[in-house]
DNA sequence: TATTAGCACTCCTGATGGTTGAGTGCCAAG
DNA sequence: CTTGGCACTCAACCATCAGGAGTGCTAATA
């Protein structure tokens, strides 16, 4: 039984009051604000059938209706109309994204940090997946007597280091040595394949010296692992205002999910796969802690290849004909900041 | 005019009980929890005096008194009998703090936890002076053409990488060259010294290789202006459910100075003479978000120097005689576990 | 002189109850 | 199908009241 005309036109204007008021709505306000010309009476009526498909629902016998999450669904696929981003929120993005900023790390920063402050809600960046980099250079360094300090660098400029102990101490020159191997054999090599083969050659040696080697590999194991794990997020605490989860038993869960990351990257890393702005309104992200809230995710593309993705956290009440567009645009910029760097 | 015995007993035994319940202490109940044989009226008379004195305050008429933050100086300086660590609050310090990690960077994430895990309030750690690090090795990779990572590595084995921007497009023996002129010069000084040295050197020549020295003794000054602003902070959102701030609006306003860092940084590198631990108790800081908040920090040493400070910041009501000992301890095993690494 | 019992007073807290207003569901008339 | 009417529900607000905890003060006591 699909919804006639003037039952969608009331959901999409109940949601709209809903959203831009935060209280419930009931028949009086709705048939105005409308701008049909309908009783109440008839408003109420639509408003039980919208009910009965689970599109709203009554926190209690005599206040107004608020939307279901199946309600928000419905209203951003099939009745929302996004506006084009404001030339100052624009103009903010351009100021904070479009300039040259050298340093990877730096621009997801002020990347988290944009999308929290247009939106006075969380915003998160998932960062940039390494996995096609390539070996740019590796060098093993003697710290101390049985220390050395292994140094990655891949061709984008990500460095990552580690420091190994070895059983024996081991010269400059045995170093550099084995330095010029790897570098001699694996630069310019994806790292993937670098540390495919690594596990290949090294299963059964038992050299010291295979065994800087070894490390190594697993160092750039963890380049590759790590950022699994590793998502920025700014702006946590915007929601601690949020009248919808004032209760602080929610709040406390909802942060305490934010703060471990690991549900929400791997929600995250599932909504990769286009290169579409994504939603997930409550209860759809199949994770409790965020029922109440949604996520406006969208994937960012570097030289062409979806490297990772961006979005923020909100109440299910947020005006989503703005922070769509606004996530939206804040990915390709950032795209295009990283492809330039 | 000094307290007698019976005020200094009563005012401890107050203070107690209030930092177990939390609510305002009546007379009845103190004279029946300090132990003495003594009339609540007596009480009362003695409770007027430490109000006048003020120790004590009244929230309102008939509650009964609870400490103000002279209060709390007073029982930390004169009356307060720390316990020893629990142990399994040591079990737990040695689990966390007391293998060899190799990662500074780990180090201090896990004693920054352990804080907060420990105490249920938020924990800090602000991370080790970079000032008397020695230059180790540095290297210059040309990433693609007009681009230079920099890549420092001091003895200690942190390393810092800043990409650069050229005007023109340096071969890699060029860049190979101005690494080695760098080693060898400015190897194994100390990171302030090669700055200034460099600083001076540098004054008026406009090579394009000195362009890249130069750029790369500012990310020396980095490194070393770097951790004037760094501190690692976790559990802020413990202090959410301090009924004692509960009113949202100082609460905000909290996290939001923690989560600035600046002014916390600042009022702790204040505390880093000594190498004891240090309170703040509530307007003490003279830092207006912190005023219904105690600081408790401790330095931790390594090799013999004081490297940096760590502590907790709760409500003015915690347990100090447990607090104390625990911050202390923690200060003490990373300082342990950073002087192995 | 220090301590204590007694007493009047203050003020928070929680319960009670009435009123109001928004909103609903249903029914019968248009 | 729409609408006006109507009885009903319920949260929110407010005033009131009793209870209780606690105080300060005073006068008696040891």
């Amino acid at each position: 039984m699909a919804m006639d005309e003037r039952a969608r036109h009331l959901l999409k204007s109940l949601i709209e009051q809903h959203i831009a008021n935060g209280v419930p709505v009931g028949s009086r306000q709705l048939a105005k604000g409308a701008g049909l010309n309908i009783s109440p009476a008839t408003v109420r009526n639509v408003m039980a059938d919208l009910e009965d498909e689970g599109y709203l629902i009554s926190p209690h016998t005599s206040a107004g209706r608020i939307p279901t999450h199946v309600g928000y669904r419905f209203f951003v696929d099939a009745l929302l109309r996004v506006v084009p981003l404001s030339p100052e929120s624009h103009q903010l993005l351009i100021h904070r994204l479009g300039h040259y900023i050298p340093d990877t790390e730096q621009v997801l920063h002020a990347a988290t940090e944009v999308l929290s402050e247009l939106t006075h809600m969380a915003g998160f960046v998932r960062v940039p997946r390494r996995a096609n980099r390539t070996l740019r250079h590796v060098d093993f360094l003697a710290l101390r007597e049985k220390e050395v300090l292994a140094i990655f660098v891949t061709d984008k400029g990500d460095v990552e280091n580690r420091l190994i102990r070895t059983e024996h101490a081991l010269s400059a020159a045995e170093l550099n040595q084995a330095a010029n191997f790897f570098n001699e054999s694996y630069g310019g090599r994806p790292l993937q394949e670098v540390i495919q083969h690594l596990q290949r050659d090294l299963q059964q040696s038992r050299h010291e010296m295979d065994r800087i080697l070894r490390s190594a590999m697993e160092l750039g194991e963890e380049m590759l692992e790590e950022d699994q794990q590793r998502m920025l997020i700014e702006g946590e605490f915007q929601l601690l205002d949020l009248p919808e989860l004032a209760g602080s038993e929610r709040l406390r869960e909802l942060l305490n999910a934010v703060r471990q990351k690991r549900d929400l990257v791997h929600l995250l890393d599932g909504s990769m796969r286009g290169s579409e702005v994504r939603l997930f309104i409550g209860e759809e992200s199949g994770f409790a802690p965020l029922s109440d809230c949604s996520v406006v995710s969208a994937p960012y593309v570097v030289d062409g290849e979806v490297l990772g993705v961006l979005g923020v956290i909100g109440p299910m009440r947020m005006p989503y004909q703005q922070i769509i567009p606004l996530v939206d645009g804040t990915a390709h910029l950032l795209g295009r900041a990283l492809s330039q760097s």
